[in-house]
Order: C-alpha cells, then sequence, then structure tokens
DNA sequence: CACTCGACTTCCATCCAGCGGAAGGCGGGA
DNA sequence: TCCCGCCTTCCGCTGGATGGAAGTCGAGTG
C-alpha cells in the first residue's frame, strides 16, 4: 500500500490509470484484490474497470487468476518516443561495445533524481545485473549514475545527496565523499562504482555529450573488476564520440 | 472515419483505449482532432479525454501541438510479460549472431496471422530494414515469417495464402509458389527471402524449438545477398540450439 | 484586409453509466 | 467443520461524463 493518500479520485480515466499505476519491476502479476489494494479502489470497482481492460487486451488474466500487463500495452509503450534518436544513434555502437568486450553495456539518461536506463546489452549472464531496459535506479550507486549526477544542475546534486540509500555495505552514503567522487567524475571524464549496487559487480561509465555540448547521457559497463579500466574507459570514449557524432 | 467499424463503445475505459488504438507504427504522433476521428470520438469527448491522459503523463503534447505516447506508456509497456522467457534465453545468442556477422539479426513469434518482432540486434545501418521491436510484418514476405508459417497450424497457412499482398516487384502472391517454398523450408530446415519485403534486402531464417521439440520462434538474418547462405544458416542454427537449450 | 477553413478550447444542461455496499460462492488451511 | 481471503454478481442512487454549440486562434487565400 504505496502511500496513496485515498485522494479521491473522481473520474474513470483516473482510476483506469491507477490501477495500470498498481504496476512496477517489483509488482508485474497482480491479484484483483491486490490491484484493488495498490489503485486505492474499492473491489467491486476495481473487478468491474480490470474486467473490461481484459476484455480489451490491456491486461492479461493468467491461469493463476492474477493479472499481468498485456501485450497490447507492450505494443504501445513501444511506440513512445522515448529518447528514440538516442536510442538508434547508439545502438550499433552499443553492440560494438559489447562484443569488444563481451560485458554487460548500458546506455542510461537522467529522469529527475533517478537513472533511467535506456538500453542494455547483455551475454551469457556475464555478471549479476539488476538494471533492465526501463528500470530506474539510484544515481549515487551506478557508474552511468555518477556521471549523469555530476553534470547535472546543482538542485538535482543537492536533492540527490540529501537521500543517499544505502543498497551494499559498500554504497557510498556519505554526501561529502560523494561529492568529492563527482568532483573526480568532471576531472577524468569517467565515474566508477565498486559493488555498491550489487555485490560482485563493479562499473565504469563515460558522459554521451549533445550537438550543443551539454550531457545527454552515460555509457557505461559491468564487470567483476576494474582491473581493466583503462581499456574500458578508452573503449566507452569512442563509442560516446561516435554517438556523439551520430545525432 | 477511417473504417472504424462504429460500434458504440460505451463505457469510459472503452473510450480510452479507443483513442490509445488510434495510434500505430504509422502514427506515433497525432493531433486531437486526429486523435478524435482515429477514435471515432466527437471532438469535445476527445479533448477531455486527453486532456486527462496528457495529465497523468500516459500522453505528452509536443510543441507542435501533437500528442504522443508518453514515458509512462512506455514503462508500463516493457513490464509486459511478452515471451520474456524466450527473449531472455535468446539475447546473447543474438548478440552472438550479430558480432559473428555484422548483420542485422532478427528473433520473431507468430501472432495469429503475422510476425511479431521481439528483438532486433541492428549495426551502423548494413541494409535496408523495415521491422522493429514491436513490429507485426506479413508472414509470406519475411525469412522469419516463412519458418513459422511452415510450422503454422493449417488453418493459419490457409488463411495466410488466402490474402499473399504485394509488398515488392518480387513478393510471392501466388499461394501455389508459396506452398512450394514451404515444404522446401520444412525439408531444408531453413527459409529465405529475396527483396519479397524491401529492395535491396534478402533474408535467412531457422525455426527454434521448444523444450518439447515445437517450433517456437525464428531467428534471421538480414542481408544484402545470399552468397554466403550456408555460413548463415549455420551459424543461425548453433544460435537457435543454444536458444532451445537455454529455455 | 476581409474571408475561409481547420484545429482547438470552453461551457453547461441533461442523463445514464459508473458506483460501491452488500450478499453469496469458492477454495484451502487448520 | 469453521474461518478467512479472494472473487463475482446484484442493483438503486447519483454525480461524473457527455457532446452540441459557440467562441478563439492562426494560417492560407483572393
Amino acid at each position: 500500500m504505496a502511500g496513496n493518500s485515498a485522494r479521491p479520485q473522481v473520474s474513470v480515466t483516473s482510476r483506469v490509470l491507477d490501477l495500470l499505476g498498481a504496476y512496477d519491476e517489483e509488482h508485474r502479476s497482480l491479484t484483483l484484490s491486490a490491484l484493488a489494494r495498490r489503485a486505492g479502489l474499492p473491489l467491486a470497482t476495481a473487478h468491474r474497470l480490470v474486467a473490461e481492460l481484459a476484455r480489451a487486451g490491456a491486461l492479461v488474466r493468467q491461469p493463476s487468476g492474477e493479472y499481468v500487463i498485456g501485450r497490447r500495452m507492450w505494443d504501445l509503450g513501444l511506440l513512445a518516443p522515448v529518447e528514440t534518436g538516442l536510442r538508434h544513434a547508439a545502438a550499433p555502437f552499443l553492440h560494438d561495445l559489447y562484443g569488444a568486450t563481451l560485458a554487460t553495456v548500458h546506455l542510461a539518461v537522467r529522469d529527475g533524481t533517478t537513472v533511467l536506463y535506456l538500453e542494455r546489452v547483455a551475454g551469457h549472464s556475464s555478471v549479476p545485473v539488476v538494471s533492465q531496459v526501463g528500470s530506474r535506479l539510484p544515481m549515487h550507486a551506478t557508474g552511468v549514475g555518477k556521471v549523469l549526477l555530476a553534470h547535472a544542475p546543482e538542485e538535482v546534486q543537492v536533492a540527490v545527496l540529501g537521500h543517499l540509500t544505502r543498497v551494499t555495505p559498500y554504497t557510498v552514503t556519505q554526501p561529502g565523499r560523494l561529492r568529492e567522487q563527482l568532483r573526480r567524475v568532471l576531472a577524468d571524464g569517467y565515474a566508477t562504482t565498486h559493488e555498491e549496487m550489487s555485490l560482485g559487480a563493479c562499473s565504469v561509465a563515460v558522459p554521451v555529450h549533445g550537438p550543443d555540448g551539454e550531457v545527454v547521457a552515460a555509457v557505461g559497463f559491468v564487470v567483476a573488476d576494474l582491473r581493466q579500466r583503462g581499456r574500458l574507459v578508452s573503449a566507452l570514449q569512442v563509442a560516446a564520440r561516435g554517438i556523439t557524432r551520430s545525432l
């Protein structure tokens, strides 16, 4: 029951959206009751609306009785112009990066105070990776996140530095230390993490500049260790420059 | 009034879904009037509903005034369990295929009488390719489509053979010829196309079997010519077998 | 400059679709 | 057997949704 403050939704539309909003990465399959609870709707109301959504293919009822997002929504979502220019320009370079290293490759942008993963190229279960396309992760615990944060407006940095949640024992949660790291990122041109998001996984990332020089995204690797950091950074920088040129 | 059959939608929910359904691959950005027209709704009604969807982030109004699908829908769509098992199992192999050939690689399944593209790995603009992830294309004009059609139930074949639309001058539109090709596909274990979907592009594809032996998907290449057909087929077959094992 | 046309926005009186409490069915765990 | 949570159906009241109409805006035309 996330803090749905029982805001009296009035329109049907908002109710429908509330139902759909009940889904997230940890809740991809929900029972009718769970949907109603999470959306803050009476069971009978949810029942009616969900039935209609299922009839239209927006939701699908599984044999178990739970509801999941339907193929129709998948189709629809793919039509959204979410940084399509960037993603198209970047895709080939990401594959090159993967081909050259066989490490997991990420393309991410900043979305408010979180990192939004736009693309991911992963191999045969290389290193434990939490992120998926569409994931939002905290900025301070990921390589791409640190890059984007270092180049973010002051107010964003302040907001993020104010809530440094711990993810692993190695997550940097002291604002001062993170500030120092961000300064380093700007100076060095790349960021790293050491098991700060998930144990056994390190990362390197560099910024991607837009045509006007501003940072529009970040590309990064997830690897088991950072011994080859130099080589990895070089590869990323080549790719980042290539993406910029393609934009 | 495109061919919307003017079935009198009654519920708000269906109206909202009609609005969203107005979008497709050729219409990713629509004016309010176009939305209303394509959804078969009075302008005033569409205006109200669209405004609410935009307020919620399901739609986004662009500076030009047109509406596009919003990031929120993108997020939602990615949560849909669309062959996730298959896609996860296949991803690494698709990258291997791309790495070995630098040709565009596709993973597709059959969806009714069309091919649904689940994944695509493309390089630096190799060959003109129409398909994108989420695209649906006719089965008779694509390599993966022919593979899936050859292994589809009789009634599906009949339905498809009944409507062989021409896409290029080389599209196979004679049911008899296609039937013969399908027989070949079963015998040879792979399918090909020669500029049947888009000029300058040929394709090769092989079936992917599930744990129970039935065909669950197809993997294929899009290339400029088929001179290396043997090598390409071998690579695809290795990948297909790997995917089966991973399932 | 006046006029047209198409797209968009706002208004509001009517009315019926949506609402949700309540009761009942179903299954499984103790 | 009882209990409990989940799901489904019912139905009478009501307020949100409806959509025709009128007004605004801007671009193109003669």
